[in-house]
DNA sequence: TTTATTTCTAACAATGGTTGCAGATTGGGT
DNA sequence: ACCCAATCTGCAACCATTGTTAGAAATAAA
């Protein structure tokens, strides 16, 4: 994702309205490597703008992924992740028992070839890993 | 998945009742390439039996999946799929137009070594592929 | 700066998938 | 055949997400 800053210009660019609410999404996400779920980013949005609305939220982030600036993640937790990090081909890992996901720099390089039915278009591939965070091991 | 002759013998050997709603449940996941959700699974039920509920559906493949003898994939295409191909490790190649679920046979052997936090205990890895089936690709 | 235009937002309702619950039903051991 | 625990159905509830609409607010135009 690029920094707020470069967002506005772009959303101004598209003619696409700079608020203070997708400005508070921007700030949400900038740097976040919590793959957090729309309601998080809400939660972080409202303690700044409490007035601002979930239906908003959404919103932008639907738009951000639209845009490519983000990506939609969905591994299972129940609700959909949202990761700034497109810059960098990364996959992930999943805490099934407390949702944490985190980033996963390694290569797949999967030899994709002979087992893709001819004529399907490739449009990406995601590895999840997943398992048990070290807190929630400790835990029991 | 065992065959449903095996798993009523199962059920059986665990207590559990041997019902025509499972059994049912059985014959439609057996050999069922499809990765079907469970409406899909009910639909097929239905069919010969209509008055099994939903609700029974789900509740029996929630009972395969904790006995292991189904998995449940989230690929994103809004409902749960049920892939009782559990025998034999693989992947998934995902149609992102119209929700096809393909197994995808394909060694990964991601080296998972350096990226994975000290005590994060991995329990397994999935590969998603997304993409156009030909049959979508060609509508358009 | 004021106005006009057009987008955005908030609130609320609605949706789709899935699960919780309660009472009626039924499998299978006795 | 009887009994009891397990199961089933039908329905309500739940959660994440989206549709809708009227009012508010950002930008362009005057």
């Amino acid at each position: 994702m690029k920094t707020p800053a470069a967002l506005t210009e772009q959303f101004r660019s598209q003619g696409l309205k700079i608020t203070p609410q997708r400005v508070a999404v921007f700030d949400a996400l900038h740097d976040n490597p919590t793959h957090p779920t729309a309601e998080s980013v809400h939660s972080a949005v409202v303690a700044r703008m409490p007035t601002v609305s979930l239906r908003t939220v959404y919103q932008t982030l639907n738009d951000l992924a639209e845009m490519g600036e983000i990506s939609r993640l969905e591994v299972g937790t129940g609700s959909a992740r949202f990761d700034p990090n497109v810059e960098e081909p990364h996959h992930h890992l999943v805490c099934e028992s407390c949702g944490m996901v985190r980033d996963l720099h390694v290569e797949v390089a999967p030899d994709l070839g002979d087992d893709v039915p001819d004529g399907f278009e490739v449009a990406g591939a995601e590895l999840v890993v997943r398992g048990r965070c070290r807190s929630c091991a400790d835990k029991d």
